[in-house]
DNA sequence: CGACCAAATGTGACCGGTCACAAGACTCTC
DNA sequence: GAGAGTCTTGTGACCGGTCACATTTGGTCG
């Protein structure tokens, strides 16, 4: 690879000074018009303009970096993978933001939540020259490593309650309403499936729901942790399986989904012999059977946001952007898969 | 924006020449050493490689790029968005193999499959000096968008029958597997709900189907299609509804999901009253409610392919790799969603 | 030991933009 | 109509690598 430099392609593009020669000025000139510099004069600039148009000229980029020292390409630092529903939404939804800016968007995925590796990966970035980076690591661990971190660029944190101006859906709230919506229909006995430990979503959407079953007076009868994974929601089932319980929160809709299927498998019917509330709404959690009462938030505002915090940081230059945290409300979405406890078996309001 | 120029960040990394300085060599000697260039003395490699160390250097890629022409960068032309399993698996392996190969991944989605949006797509991409590009784009008319330009660069397309050397999976082996299946089983009326017509998988799923059932002798007694998503899986159910028939072949396993939840809604038990098979095994069919039989296929193999074959052709320097087609056999998943027809009501059989 | 060749290293130009500064053109005032 | 001030344009250096070519160094041989 090394060794062999090809000349793969195009040599043949023009250059700033084609268009000079062509438009009968000098290259600083096209450079202003390029730029949209204002003292130049209207005739000028539309000679410029056509010899840009005839020669079909666009400004290389390496060039400019080069020159100018900026990218105009921001990083996103990942650590999930594209799996996961919610973070890859969120990355869309940078994408898309970045783009409508004028940005590119480069990825660095780190292989796990190791310090090493994310110093790694975001020298990688900064290397490539981003002017600003998107941290999307909902791994608490991995905001913790990107935390020790001291970049040159700013950097934004989304769904990290670890950062101080964090950008996040607020999982508490949307642990509240499952938690509430479960109590609301009279449930007594429940359940959770958290989601893994290390992640600070699955922090947060248990204390939320604990926090409002302790407002009422209650806790949870019995909890089961998962990866998010639908086999581990169904594995959590079995955990489970001793405690009665009339209704269950799952930190997520796929482990809904598992957990429900493994409840089938035990004989158990959803929601009559057991209500079930999920969390994120994904696309198809409508048509689970039965179709799964969820919390649904909104990724891409999300990253939208993050993409808005991030440019306007980079504007003010420092990374003195303290805007104040932002946190989208999640929303309970009732379907199916949760009602009233009616016809459990006695068990499950009688043993301890 | 334009106007105001800010120096975002660390103008302060090490050069090439700062190296050589503390080297005590030439800047071209250190340009050498980077570039593994075999006619340098093993003692003053060394003592270039430590004083790389020692500033922390690392070369400037717009520099590099300026000079040689080249970016290291690939681009991805994406039509579909992330809400695909298929399409977003695969660009998820690119992204990886890419990396592995030293090479960033840069993507560019145009808004829809019209020509001109397509061409400003890749023109976008030429422009940031992509050296490659991989095209996945599954709709019949992006893939002929694509053909029409002529580009600079080698081009690999994904999933897309109209490209002569394609680079696929084999949808029409996954289609007669899914209609062996049910046949095998015993079902006799059998029915379609096929993907978005202008999906080029949709038609070669299909038709992998019918060949299938022509091979026998026989064909779909009824046929709607889907956009692919659960919502338009129900709505197929609806459209078939007067027809009878014991199986169903979905394809993908979202519209699947639909279907089985419409059946339900209608009193149809699957897999007691009716069969279901679907394509793509995505993470979570394992746990549908009948876990779902279905036709997996391998992304990630595809997607590294793709980059490998890219990456010749680039190393090629012409795009005249033409290399053979290259097809991955998909690989049917039996799970609880197909039995066969047993307790059909009569008019299974009976009515035409 | 000088000649000769290959290996090892150095020199300056160049890629295509932008920057700082200089210089020319044009107004406006007195 | 000369001087001051502004608007417009031009000049050459520079960013940090690589390239082509020149030069030095080291080893081998007659």
């Amino acid at each position: 690879m090394w060794g062999v430099t090809i000349h793969a392609h195009s040599r043949d593009s023009a250059s700033i000074r084609d268009v000079a020669k062509l438009a009968n000025v000098s290259h600083q000139t096209v450079s202003r018009v390029l730029n949209g510099h204002p003292n130049v004069r209207p005739a000028t600039r539309q000679r410029v303009l056509d010899a840009v148009a005839e020669l079909r000229f666009r400004p290389n980029r390496a060039a400019r970096m080069l020159a100018t020292n900026r990218s105009y390409t921001v990083g996103v630092l990942m650590t999930a993978s594209h799996a996961y529903y919610g973070p890859s939404s969120v990355m869309s939804a940078i994408e898309d933001a970045a783009r409508d800016s004028g940005y590119s968007v480069l990825l660095a995925r780190p292989r796990d939540t190791e310090v090493a590796e994310f110093s790694a990966a975001v020298d990688h970035l900064i290397h490539e020259g981003v002017e600003g980076i998107v941290v999307v690591a909902p791994q608490i661990r991995a905001a913790e490593a990107m935390m020790t971190l001291r970049e040159p660029v700013p950097v934004v944190m989304i769904q990290c309650e670890v950062a101080d101006p964090g950008l996040s859906v607020d999982n508490e709230v949307g642990g509240e309403l499952a938690a509430q919506h479960l109590w609301e229909l009279g449930h007594r006995r429940i359940a959770l499936v958290a989601g893994p430990a290390d992640w600070s979503e699955s922090g947060a959407r248990t204390r939320g729901f604990e926090r409002f079953l302790a407002s009422v007076g209650a806790q949870p009868v019995a909890a089961a942790g998962g990866d998010w994974s639908s086999m581990s929601g169904y594995n959590a089932f079995g955990h489970l399986a001793d405690t009665a319980f009339t209704g269950v929160f799952c930190a997520n809709d796929q482990m809904a989904l598992g957990f429900i299927h493994a409840a089938f498998d035990h004989g158990i019917n959803v929601p009559t012999g057991l209500s079930v509330v999920g969390f994120d709404d994904v696309p198809e959690a409508a048509h689970y059977l039965p179709p799964l009462t969820t919390i649904h938030q909104d990724f891409d505002v999300l990253g939208r946001r993050a993409v808005d915090r991030l440019l306007s940081a980079m504007q003010q230059d420092a990374n003195a952007a303290t805007d104040e945290a932002f946190s989208l409300r999640p929303q309970l979405i009732v379907r199916k898969s949760t009602i009233p406890p009616v016809l459990n078996p006695p068990s499950a309001l009688g043993s301890p």
